[in-house]
Parts: structure tokens; sequence; C-alpha cells
RNA sequence: GCCUCUGUGGCGGAACUGGUAGACGCGACGGAUUCAAAAUCCGUUUCUGGUGACAGAGUGCCGGUUCGAGUCCGGCCAGAGGUACCA
């Protein structure tokens, strides 16, 4: 009779069962004898509150790697935790009145009661948040020797003011140029912040990320494009008439393209150029041309995208190599301070950004690199600047050189001119990780008017934030606490404020991965790292990546971690979102899918009847309330479903659409499962027969465990998903057989059970036990394939005429290539096309494809 | 704006290093089983023309390299992620 699986009372039952036995601790080095190791780690949440559907696909694919790894005998680390500090937690205290500590802890139990269900086989013994004060303790002594060490400095920098709350605003409470509660438009301020010395590390991170082999290719490129290494000449200008008090030696410009310093029609300076400030002292114009500058908001997309805008000082500078010809100097939205020198040379004609400003503004335009196929007396640049390859003209001594050639010899000259020199860039500045925010780590130190800044002593880390605090107001609660700033200074013992940032929560992230390894255990921490397999979302290429890697490198120099390559992730892989179709009332409303049903194709809202519209497939997003609920899932199917429904179907590293009859096919696809293990008899099996039938069985399934080992290991979890289902469906049909094949029938489910754990780990536990397995399947070996039946003796090529196909031949593999082409030829559907015709060549690619040319 | 990526049937996608385009799943249609239904099982399903064997077209668009291009090259178009204070 035949038996339904339920998936509830199994996935409780199951997961029990693992608890029991602490299947899933990392071992201790010692414990784990010869066994390699294995770390295997996802990005861990944010405790938002619910777990969504890019949650459970994240850790499904960490959790297929980490189970597949364990069952090839590796000691595996697989960890979890909450990266606990940030915004949301601020914003819900204000706008609920709940304290940011209390609301976090109730997400994290009830995400991490979510996440338990989804049966990964985490060892949560390592499990912490990064507000607990251990953790956060830990951090502020890193910080402390990072600042011993020089990596830590104060300097001033911008943010965005909300002049009417009074608070600084994140660059995502910036819409349109106005502050997301108040509405006002949002200003440019200068405070005094912490910043950490990721550029002492640009040429490392630059070289290192090339030799990354195990992570994406684009993200290798992002990474290198962000730090953004350049060869240039840093330069100045003299000025023509008097020079500004302070710039008697010019202004300092840097540019990547000296060669062009022919073509160059103007002199840009950054709104917030030193000169620049000191010029608007005296003038209001300028004045308010800054402020409009200011008005952009401190976003790299927003300065960029703006419209160029320019304002003439009247002052010029002198050309380097014509006495007579003078530059403007302009102050110009688009130069920003926080590159190169603030400051640079306009040349229009070989530059997207400096021509749209020359046109604006009425600006020389002179072409000084000829394209390849131009001719120099009809070549001219109207709108669209120059950028490619070519050979310079108009240029006096560079004139015919190539741009390379161009660049030394201009850079040569200016050396001997003694404006300048060549220089080295980088796109990439130092990390600034103030915050003007109650929820996160505190930094820990203390100023006194007498003896600076002095380091919070380490017998009084971790240093708390407090718990009384009111959110009733914007502005940084830290700041006005009535007592926690105040204190006294540790080194005069006089009166003093502890600094009341705290640190960006991008900080918490870069390091958690080695506090899994060991809270402090310096050859635990060397055991485990670095981590061999890094799953997480693609968003985190640049920021999040860089910094982990910068941190890797700060730990190992300050002597927190034995980790030469300085490189935390060995293997990287980025995964896709989930995605969902969008649903909108005939208002604009937007609905949860939920709220709608399709009828005959037509969808409607269920409440009212109304006609409902569907929209985009997006990211699954509260705003527009396209999220699937896992738990609902689970409820509904079982958590096996949801694990099998986010692997299938799209590749990994892409986005995933969620649709109902996905999971329910998923859902299907269980039962489907079970009643493979549930049609054998209860008796022991037989061993498998040599029978045709039998053979071409086991082959079968020998071939899939092969084919899932191998997409498993290169991340296609889809591929291996369509294995399963074609390895079943041969299964399933060898049901009807009469008996000859009960032995390799057998010998298939217990191959399958083992190849569903990394998938489907309680529906395997429960196929295993059904098949009376030992002990647990999950902590049991891969199957191995004999190779004897992986091969075939015969192989079917297709045959084209003239690159189209016409036919297919099966021959023996063996079969020579004269011989294949002779069958090739005289297979009849393409004999057909070769009467009459001129056989000019036949090319056979042995194994694969014959094509036959014909005039 | 800039950096990176993606684009294949009605839908999600497969196709190893340039070698049979559409595996597998969803949906749809047809059938079996059933008193009936649910569940399950089997089959068909890129488009156009043809009763049919079959023929032609086809991997975002335009062009190129090759015996052969979804795959490589050049140029477009569209969408996504990042853009340093969302995480």
């Amino acid at each position: 009779m035949a038996t339904r699986y339920d998936p509830q009372a199994a996935e409780s039952r199951w997961r029990a069962a693992w608890d029991a036995a602490d299947l899933f601790r990392a071992k201790s080095p010692a414990e784990a004898g010869d066994a390699p190791k294995a770390y295997v780690l996802e990005m861990f949440p944010y405790p938002s509150g619910r777990l969504h559907m890019g949650h459970v696909r994240n850790y499904a694919m960490g959790d297929v790697v980490a189970r597949h790894k364990r069952a090839n005998g590796y000691n595996v680390l697989h960890p979890m935790g909450w990266d606990a500090f940030g915004m949301p937690a601020e914003n819900a205290a204000m706008q609920r009145g709940v304290h940011p500590g209390k609301w976090t802890y109730e997400n994290i139990a009830a995400m991490r009661a979510q996440l338990k269900k989804l049966g990964l086989s985490l060892d949560w013994s390592r499990e912490f948040a990064t507000c607990d004060p251990e953790y956060y303790g830990a951090q502020q002594a890193l910080f402390l020797k990072m600042m011993e060490k020089g990596l830590v400095y104060r300097k001033a920098s911008k943010v965005n003011w909300d002049p009417v709350d009074n608070t600084v605003l994140a660059n995502e409470q910036v819409v349109d140029g106005r502050g997301w509660r108040s509405g006002a438009i949002v200003e440019q301020r200068e405070l005094t912040q912490w910043f950490f010395r990721i550029t002492d590390y640009a040429d490392d991170l630059l070289e290192q990320v090339r030799k990354l082999d195990r992570w994406p290719e684009k993200v290798r490129t992002m990474q290198a494009n962000w730090i953004g290494r350049s060869e240039g000449l840093q330069m100045r200008f003299e000025f023509s008439g008097d020079a500004p008090e302070g710039f008697e030696s010019g202004v300092e410009i840097f540019t990547t393209r000296p060669d062009t310093l022919f073509g160059a029609s103007f002199i840009a300076l950054s709104p917030d150029h030193p000169l620049t400030l000191q010029l608007a002292a005296g003038n209001n114009a300028l004045t308010h041309f800054r402020a409009e500058c200011a008005a952009v908001g401190t976003s790299e997309e927003a300065i960029e995208k703006a419209p160029k805008l320019g304002f003439d000082t009247g002052l010029t500078v002198q050309h380097p190599f014509d006495p007579e010809r003078t530059l403007p100097v302009w102050v110009a939205n688009f130069v920003l301070m926080g590159y190169g020198t603030g400051a640079i040379f306009g040349c229009p004609a070989h530059d997207q950004r400096d021509i749209e400003f020359a046109r604006k503004y009425g600006l020389d335009v002179t072409p000084v690199v000829l394209p390849p196929d131009a001719a120099a007396a009809s070549f001219s640049v109207e709108d669209d600047a120059y950028t490619g390859i070519g050979t310079l003209f108009n240029s006096g001594f560079l004139d015919g050189l190539a741009i390379d050639d161009a660049k030394r010899q201009a850079v040569a000259k200016i050396e001997s001119l003694g404006l300048g020199e060549g220089k080295v860039n980088y796109r990439l500045r130092d990390w600034g990780v103030s915050r003007q925010r109650y929820w996160g780590c505190p930094i820990p130190v203390i100023h006194c008017a007498a003896c600076g800044i002095v380091p919070v002593p380490a017998s009084e880390l971790p240093l708390r934030l407090p718990d009384d605090v009111a959110f009733d107001k914007p502005g940084n609660p830290l700041d006005r606490h009535p007592t926690w700033k105040h204190t006294t200074c540790p080194s005069c013992a006089g009166k003093a404020v502890r600094e009341t940032d705290t640190l960006d929560t991008f900080v918490d992230s870069s390091w958690y991965w080695a506090r899994f390894a060991s809270p402090d255990d310096m050859a635990e921490r060397a055991y485990w790292l670095p981590v061999d397999q890094y799953v997480g979302g693609v968003e985190h290429a640049v920021l999040h990546l860089l910094y982990a890697r910068f941190f890797a490198r700060a730990m190992r120099d300050v002597g927190e971690l034995d980790l030469p390559s300085g490189e935390p992730f060995a293997g990287l892989f980025t995964q896709g979102m989930v995605t969902h179709e969008t649903y909108k009332a005939a208002n604009g409303d937007w609905l949860e899918p939920s709220e709608v049903a399709n009828k005959d194709g037509a969808w409607f809202e269920i409440a009212t009847g109304a006609p409902a519209h569907v929209g985009p497939i997006e990211k699954m997003s509260k705003s527009k309330k396209n999220t699937v609920d896992p738990d609902a899932i689970i409820q509904a199917f079982g958590a096996d479903t949801a694990r099998w429904f986010v692997l299938s179907d799209s590749p990994p590293e892409r986005d995933v659409e969620w649709t109902q009859s996905g999971a329910e096919g998923a859902a299907r696809f269980v039962q489907r499962i079970w009643s493979i293990f549930d049609g054998l008899p209860e008796t022991a099996a037989p061993a498998p027969g040599t029978d045709a039938a039998s053979i071409a069985l086991r082959k079968a399934s020998h071939k899939a465990v092969a084919a899932i080992d191998k997409t498993i290991n290169e991340f296609r979890f889809n591929s291996a998903v369509a294995g399963i289902h074609e390895w079943v469906s041969v299964l399933k049909k060898a049901e009807g057989d009469t008996g000859a094949t009960l032995g390799a029938r057998f010998e298939g489910a217990s191959m399958l059970a083992r190849c569903l754990v990394p998938f489907m780990p309680h529906l395997a536990e429960s196929c295993w036990e059904r098949l009376g397995g030992d002990g647990f399947v999950s902590a049991a070996a891969w199957p191995t394939p004999d190779p004897a039946l992986l091969e075939d003796d015969s192989v079917t090529m297709a045959v084209q005429v003239n690159g189209k196909r016409r036919g297919e031949i099966t021959v023996s593999k063996a079969l020579a290539k004269d011989a294949v082409e002779a069958a090739a030829h005289a297979e009849p559907d393409v004999a057909a096309f070769l009467e009459g015709k001129d056989i000019k060549k036949t090319i056979v690619v042995p194994g694969r494809i014959v094509n036959i040319v014909v005039a």
C-alpha cells in the first residue's frame, strides 16, 4: 500500500535527531585528525525580523556545499550569526518607540527560529550578534591596535546634512536632494571624522585580487576598477597674472592624459578646493555657486549625473609649453576634491565631461589626437569627445607620436621644466568609518583638552552603549545623553568627553569570519582560515569584500591573524536575487501575491473582485509587496520543497523568479521521490544483476551520481536538480520491470538517498531509514560511481551538410576517422543531399560531429 | 554619468574548451485510472508552410571571423547590480 510522505512530521523529527546527535558541530583540529578542513560561510543576515526568500536561497546554496563537503570526508565549519547593528533598528525606535537593542534581539530570535526550520547543517555553537558587547568589545580592541599601528586617523569630511532635522543623513535617506523625513534641501557639511588607511594597502589589494582564481572574474574586475590605479602626471600651472596669496607656485593638478596638454583649454577646481574656499571668502557669487553645488548631496552618482556647472574665477594660468597661451581658471561641480589634487586641466576634445563643460561655457576645443583613419585638416570634435587611439597633432614637439609615447615625452618635459612629475594615483579613498548614530560600535577614544585623543584603557573594554536613550528627536542620542560622554581622562585624570561617533556597520562585517573561526585563539584561526567557500549576494562585490580584505591585512599586521596572504576568502560565489511578479490594484496601490488571483488569464483583487494589473518582475521587496514568506511555504510544503525550488530552474548566479506553481511542482517531486523508496520491497537488497536491463539502469545511476557531483563542484545546482529529475524518471520507469532489475533499483535508491542530502536533507533521511541504512544519511559518505559503468562504447554523431544538420549516425567510439566519414556519406538522409554535388571536404570531429562541405 | 553583468520557446532555463539549439521544470493540450473527483501515471508542445514524409526560419538588434557561432570579435538597444552613510 503506497504511503504519502508527511514533510512536517518528518522534518521536525529529523531536526530534533540531528540536534541530539550534535551532528554539525565543527571538530577541533585534534578531533579532525587527517580529515581536511572546509570552512563554508554565507554572508550573515541583517536581522530585519523576517526571513525572506533571498536568505533561503543564500543559505540553501551554502548548505549544499557544506553537506557535500561533509559527505566527502571534510571537517566542516559552517557557522551562523547576525549583522546586528544598523539604521533600521534606530528607525524602528523612532517610529514605534521600541529600544533598538530589544527590537534587534527579538528579530534575531524570530529569524533564528525560521532559519532552524530550514534544516541547515549549521554549527550554532559559534553564533553571535555583532551588537553583543563581547563582539564589539573585541572590535574596539582591534580599533585601538590599528590606531597604534597608524592605520587610523581623523580628517575633515563631508556629510549630507538635513538643516531642519539637524541630523546627518545616509545617502539612501536623501531623495531627489531632499531629506526623506523633513523634505528640506540637503546641504553638505564638513565634520571631523575617523578614517582607516585602506589606501596604504591599495597596491597589495590590487595585486592580490588578480590571484584569487576561485573568485568570479567580474568581481575581480569590479574590485580592480574600484581601486583604480592610474599612472599620470601631477604638475602645477603657474598663474599668468598676480597669484592669489598662498598659491604663488601655481595650482596643482593631476591628469592621466598628459599627452593632451596642447589641447588644454581651461583649469577646473573642485568647489571644495582650498583656492576656491579662499576666493569665495570675499565673493558672494562664488559662495552662492558653492552652495548650489553642495545641494546635490554627497553621492558620486548624483554629482556625476548633475548638469555641468561652472564659475569663472577670472584668474588665468600659463600654458607650460606655450608662453603665448593662457588658460582660464574655473570652478566646476564635476571635479571631486577626493580624487587627485582636486583640480584638473580640461581638454574638451578628448574627455566627455570636458566637452560638455566647454560647449556650455563656450571654451576652446582643440583636437590633439588624430584617429588612425582621419585627416588632420578636416578632423574636428563637436559634442562627442574622441577617446580612442591615434596620433598626436596640433601638439608641437609631440606631433606624430602615439598616445603612450606622447604621455612619456610630456611627463619628461614637465619634469625637466621643474613643474611636476609622473605619479601613480588611486581612485580608492580612505575608508570613513564615523557615524553620528547610536546603534553601532562606540569608537573607544576620549577627547581631553590637555592630552588630546586618548584611547579607552583595555581594562575598560567593552565600552558599552548606554541603554537609557531617547529617540524622540533626530540626531545622535549618544551625543545628547546626559551623562554617558562625560568622563575623566585616563592619562591626566582631568575632565574629558568620550567620542560619540560609532563605527560604520561595514566594520562589523569585515572580520566576523575570523571571529567564527575562533574568538581569540590564533592557532584555531590559522587552522580554519581562509574561508574555503564564501557565498553571498553580488551587491557586496565591491565594498564589503574590499573592506574584509583590508581587515584581514590589518589584523595580520597588528598580530591578530596568522594569515600571510591577507586574503580571507579563497573561494567566492555571488548569487542572484529572488524576484517575483508585482501586482497593482486599479488605483495604483501595490498588492501582495496573496491578495490577487487569476481566472481565465485575467487577474483580479480577491477582496473586491476588481481587476488587477500584473507589473514587471522585480527583486522581492516590502515596498512593492511582492515578497513571499518562507514560513508560509514551509508550513504548506515543508522546508525541503522550499530549498529544492530556490535551487532549481535558475543558475545560482542569476536571479530566480518565485512562482507558486513552481513551488507546487517541487512539492510533487518530493512525493515522487518518496514513491520510489516506498515502492521497494521491505527486504534486504539483492546484488545487482548482470542482464542488459540491470546494466542499463546501473549505468543511469552511476552516470547521474558523477554528473551531480560535477555540477555541485561547479556551483551549477540547477543542473544538478535537472540531473536528479532525469535519474528519478529512469528509476520510476524501472518499477514496472518484472524483478530482474531489483538489485539495480536498490543500488540506485541507495545512491539517490545520499545524493539528495545536500538538497533535501530531511527527505533523504526518511528515504535512508526506509532502506535500512546505517545511522544518519547526513553523516554518510558520498557514493562512488564505478568508472566501468560510466563509459559507453558507441556514440551518436550528427551529420551536417554545409553546416546544416541532415542526419545522424551511431558508430563505435573506436571507429577510425575515414570509416566514420564513409558511414556519414552513406547515411540515406545525408546521401540525398549529396547527390549530384561535388564534395569539397569532410570534417570529422571524433565523437561529436561530421560536416560535409559541398560546392 | 561611470564600473560590472545579463538578454535563448507561452514562462524559468539547458547546451562541457566553437560542434545535433530548446535538456529539466512550469504552464497548456490530449489520454489512462476513477461511479465521480482529488491524487497519480503516460504522451504532445520553438515558429511558419504542408494531411503527411518534409521544407524553411530561429538564441535582443546590425555587421564580421569560421567548414560550423547561443558560444569568438566590432557597433548598437534594453534590463539589472554597484557608485564609498541601505545592508
